[in-house]
RNA sequence: CGCGGGGUGGAGCAGUCUGGUAGCUCGUUGGGCUCAUAACCCAAAGGUCGCAGGUUCAAAUCCUGCCCCCGCAACCA
């Protein structure tokens, strides 16, 4: 310890409002959040910083959709975050909305002092943009429209007027942080990749945007706002009050550790340090990256069904259960399985048979054997009791070292192997005997007195990672105070305690019965499906609203809404029979067919099935061709048509259509 | 040659950077105990650490090649 106090600045990402509030945004807040309890818990000054991204062109369009003005739309789901995030009993100490306006003023004034030391021109910027992911994408070429991979929306082309930052000429001192500060971006699979990037040559980023007018002004020309990115991440800064008189925790609290998903990695490790770097800002002090929650092996998708539901999580488990499965489950850094089955198991396992049983049987006995009074015998410790002693200052040594190398599931792991000694402890001393016979009275109060002081170290250890159940033990085993409140550095084995009675002693964990919540969880899961034919309905704001904004209809429509005979007439379908069939480089899809439609020259169309079907399945099989479709250029080669085929199963299997009688090629259906 | 991650007892994972008895949780089998939430404790069974070479006194760990799985990117008119 210096004599500086020492500080600690945590971050989450500060989240896009184009999406409810899931799990991923939870579980990163929840880290952060147990990471800050932890900290201050140790007497360190923590701050940690949460909050919403709310500038760019599809928040803008969404509000236009809703007809309600863009501030009252993001006022909407920003509480919604906020709501969500105090059902965990989050307890962040700063919210930013990118829409404060002391924000807004202070991203203008970092505008400024990159333009004064010349990092930023103007030129001319043209590319296929999405306003959902507010990027633009690089797109094959002759791509008439290009959809938007991620979004699987029209890209729009915009050309126009833009400022750009000079990342190029950042390259080589960048290279340089990753290599003399090894730890900047952790873990080191992320560095690794993040260098290649880097090597691999930077292009100077476009940081404005003359068509986008939900954002912050350029400075001097208000043509333009700032690129959502700039906008974005100079919250770390400005949120303590960098460039702006609102707030003073700057000096105090930069620079921070910023924890980020793996997808936004290179947002933190190479815009960001670029930015400050030219700002002569000093850079943050590491960006690490968590992985990503599968469920049952896969990813979570709302098309495949498998996500995780933060009502039905809600409904069936408390907060600190499922900051416990996070924390524990998941080897901070690599990817994490994410499922009922192991989440129950864990809080059975480990929560009700260990820690909230190993509080219970030690309580019951000093209620029943000491009136409620915690016996406090350690001054001739037998043995096996220095035994304890010794392995719970292990596991507290090896929980901090842990803890602080964001190894959390190390950490409980440590923590964990010392309720497991004292369960030991007591069973091997076999206090209900010694209950029975007077002459053993001071031996029983060491067991005891060691138990229940071991009992109070592991509380306190597991303090930040179970806030509320932890002062639930701690006040049945009559403890003043909250754990969080005391640093499990200092307190020593054994020390005088500010103790009452032990009378109440209830389980702090129920069991779960894994069939009944297993089943309850799946009839829940039924029933929206049932109501709503195509599983993948488009169900929240900002899908409603690229529909009405007249972005493409991907999502299947629900049934209900009904087209007339003349919208279904313009859809020509015809049968054919494909004469060859052949894979297309490089596409695991595509298939390229030359199709019979009863025209004189047959058709080449494009078809993407080749994972099911190989080309000689599909040669000679009558299928149905949708036959007026705008041609389309795909992986270079032109598809007139689309054949029809059944998307079966959670994968959209297709099965192609065809007919069990002799049809001529090119006759209509209708 | 697109980028990245992974393949370790039945399941899920750690260990790999910094070679040296292969570890944890769950599950299985047998035993103990009864203070405790049918819990806890002990013991046992179970692994050619994806495959093949190489380096080394010694390889899950380092090197080379290959196979398989999973993300991302491209490809579903």
């Amino acid at each position: 310890m210096t004599n500086m106090k020492e500080s600690f600045y945590v971050t989450t990402p500060i989240y896009y409002v184009n999406a409810r509030p899931h799990l991923g945004h939870v579980y990163t807040t929840l880290v952060a959040d147990s990471l800050a309890m932890f900290k201050r818990q140790r007497g360190i000054d923590t701050f940690f910083l949460t909050g919403t991204d709310e500038h760019g062109i599809s928040i803008e369009r969404a509000a236009a959709a809703r007809g309600i003005p863009v501030k009252k739309h993001v006022d909407e789901i920003v509480d919604e975050f906020k709501a969500a995030f105090a059902k965990f009993n989050i307890k962040f100490d700063r919210w930013l909305r990118t829409t404060d306006d002391f924000h807004e003023a202070a991203v203008q004034q970092l505008w400024r002092v990159l333009e004064e030391r010349g990092h930023i021109y103007k030129g001319h910027y043209e590319g296929w943009f999405c306003g959902y992911c507010n990027e633009f994408k690089d797109v094959e070429p002759n791509v008439e429209r290009p959809l938007c991979p991620e979004h699987d929306r029209p890209l729009d082309l915009i050309a126009e007027e833009s400022y750009f930052f000079r990342l190029s000429s950042f390259q080589d001192r960048l290279l340089d942080l990753y290599d003399s500060r090894p730890d900047f971006v952790q873990p080191d699979a992320r560095r690794n990749e993040v260098r290649s990037f880097v090597a691999g040559g930077l292009k100077d980023l476009s940081i404005s945007r003359a068509s986008v007018k939900w954002g912050i002004p350029v400075p001097n020309d208000p043509n333009h706002t700032v690129y959502v990115w700039l906008d974005a991440l100079s919250n770390y800064i400005t949120a303590l009050g960098w460039g702006n008189e609102r707030y003073k925790d700057f000096e105090r609290y930069w620079p921070a550790l910023h924890l980020v998903g793996k997808d936004i990695l290179r947002f933190h490790t190479v815009y960001w340090p670029a930015f400050l770097m030219g700002a002569g800002v000093e850079l943050p002090k590491q960006v690490f990256a968590h992985g990503m929650w599968r469920s049952g092996g896969r990813r979570m998708s709302k098309t495949l069904g498998n996500t995780v539901d933060l009502p039905v999580l809600h409904a069936h488990f408390t907060p600190d259960m499922i900051r416990y499965f996070v924390l524990r489950e998941m080897s901070f850094g690599q990817d994490g399985d994410f499922t009922y089955e192991a989440l129950i198991e864990r809080v059975n396992a480990d929560l009700a048979d260990g820690l909230g049983n190993l509080a219970s049987r030690t309580l019951t006995m000093i209620k029943n054997y000491f009136e409620g009074h915690p016996p406090r015998r350690f001054a001739d410790d037998g043995a096996d009791a220095d035994e304890v002693r010794d392995a719970i200052e292990q596991a507290k040594a090896r929980f901090r070292e842990e803890y602080d190398a964001l190894n959390f599931s190390r950490a409980i792991e440590a923590a964990w192997a010392g309720i497991a000694r004292i369960d030991k402890f007591i069973t091997d001393n076999q206090p209900w005997k010694l209950a029975k016979e007077s002459s053993a009275r001071e031996q029983l109060e060491r067991v005891i007195a060691t138990a229940y002081e071991g009992l109070r170290q592991i509380v306190l250890l597991a303090a930040p990672v179970l806030p509320e159940t932890s002062r639930e033990i701690w006040g049945q085993m009559g403890l003043a105070g909250e754990p969080l409140d005391f640093n499990p550095d200092d307190a020593k084995w054994g020390e005088p305690l500010d103790v009452s009675k032990v009378d109440r002693v209830s389980p702090a964990f129920p069991k779960l019965n894994k069939e009944k919540i297993m089943a309850e969880i799946e009839s829940q899961k039924e029933q929206p499906k049932s109501a709503e034919q195509p599983a993948e309905q488009a169900t929240t704001k900002d899908q409603e609203a690229a529909s009405a904004t007249g972005a493409t209809q991907a999502a299947a429509p629900p049934v209900a809404e009904k087209i007339s005979i003349d919208d279904f007439v313009k859809v020509e379908l015809r049968a054919a029979t494909v004469l060859e069939a052949e894979r297309v480089p490089k596409a695991d899809r595509l298939l390229r067919l030359k199709v019979d439609v009863g025209e004189a020259e047959p058709r080449q169309l494009l078809a993407g099935i080749a994972e099911h079907y190989a080309p000689e399945d599909v040669i000679g099989r009558k299928i149905i061709v949708v036959a007026n479709l705008a041609p389309r250029k795909l992986r270079g080669l032109e598809s007139n048509g689309m054949l029809l085929a059944a998307s079966v199963g959670e994968d959209g299997k297709p099965v192609l259509a065809t007919f069990t009688e002799d049809v001529p090629n090119g006759a209509r259906l209708k």
